[in-house]
DNA sequence: ACCCAGGCATTGG
DNA sequence: CCAATGCATGGG
């Protein structure tokens, strides 16, 4: 069954193909997310009920319009509340970009990025589990390598619908995580190590009834002690936590090789950057750091002048 | 056959 | 406190 669309408004700019690229690395289908002919879906887990909102933009980069519209078992006029609320969160509609291009304009580097990329938001995760699980899947090997593993995971322990003919898929429920063996999970081509922790992480958030999403109202200092506290949760993968699934916008993982890659190249002419010298350089995006990361990460992923 | 990749925990100085 | 090491796997 198919509902009427639901319509709300991000805050401009935003550019809808841009973002949702984005999100799908400009691949077209990434993990749980597709982008296909303007349409951006993704298999919603509203309180253990599978939604798949197809999400299409009516308007401009100016005058964005989005229209959800969705599909699947008991659909109430509650629940599509709940859907259009969550479609908004994953493509960080509220953004505050203006902001950010307004402390960009003294950095000419920067300054061309928010042009050439401008209306981009930032997409999040639906929790804080699977930011954290997608990071840690990701520590040290290459994206090609992560790719290959995380899709393997949400196909084999993602809950699933079939709706028109194809099969959707959703992250994969702490609970699944935690109940699979550790030997399951290296069936995945993880590394034991990291088998290890995701069962872990899965259990802590299985458990302690939503401890790892009531990190909400913490500082980022905070909610980065408590996450390292996790076993195979470093400084960088609470970064990204708070990037990912938080929002906060003034975080910059200075640990993270891709990333010093692209300062690096853009700002010191391919010389090494070393964590710290990258840590002290970003300031200069304070307290927007976590779009200036966005933004160099598009131009490494885009291969723009990088 | 190597070496590296959007880290981390562990071990040994 | 810092350096070295192993980790799974796909691509260069």
């Amino acid at each position: 069954m198919t509902n009427p669309a639901i319509i709300f408004r991000p805050t401009a700019p935003f550019d809808f193909n841009l973002t949702a690229g984005y999100l799908t690395y400009f691949r077209g289908q990434y993990g749980s997310d597709s982008l296909d002919d303007g349409a951006y879906r993704r298999l919603l887990d509203l309180q253990g009920k599978l939604v798949l909102a197809t999400v299409r933009c009516l308007g401009t980069v100016d005058a964005p319009e989005l229209a959800v519209e969705l599909a699947g078992d008991s659909l109430t006029p509650a629940g599509g509340e709940a859907a259009a609320l969550r479609v908004s969160w994953l493509l960080g509609a509220d953004a505050p970009l203006n902001d950010f291009y307004a402390l960009a304009q003294a950095d000419p580097v920067m300054s061309g990025l928010t042009v050439q990329f401008r209306g981009l938001h930032l997409p999040h995760t639906a929790s804080v589990f699977e930011a954290l699980v997608l990071a840690v899947l990701g520590q040290q090997i290459s994206t090609n390598v992560a790719r290959v593993i995380r899709t393997l995971l949400i196909e084999t322990y993602g809950p699933r619908q079939t709706i028109g003919g194809a099969t959707y898929f959703a992250f994969p429920r702490p609970e699944t995580l935690a109940a699979a063996s550790v030997e399951e999970l290296l069936r995945l081509k993880l590394s034991g190590r990291k088998a290890e922790y995701i069962q872990g992480i899965a259990q802590v958030a299985a458990e302690r009834d939503a401890g790892l999403e009531s990190l909400q109202e913490l500082p980022d200092d905070a909610v980065v002690a408590r996450l390292t506290a996790l076993r195979g949760v470093g400084l960088w993968t609470a970064q990204w936590a708070l990037v990912r699934a938080l929002g906060r916008p003034d975080v910059f993982p200075a640990g993270d090789l891709a990333l010093r890659r692209a300062v690096s190249r853009l700002y010191f002419g391919g010389a090494t950057v070393e964590e710290r010298q990258a840590e002290e350089f970003s300031r200069r995006w304070s307290p927007w750091r976590t779009y200036a990361t966005l933004y160099l990460f598009t131009a490494l992923r885009l291969g723009v002048a990088v």
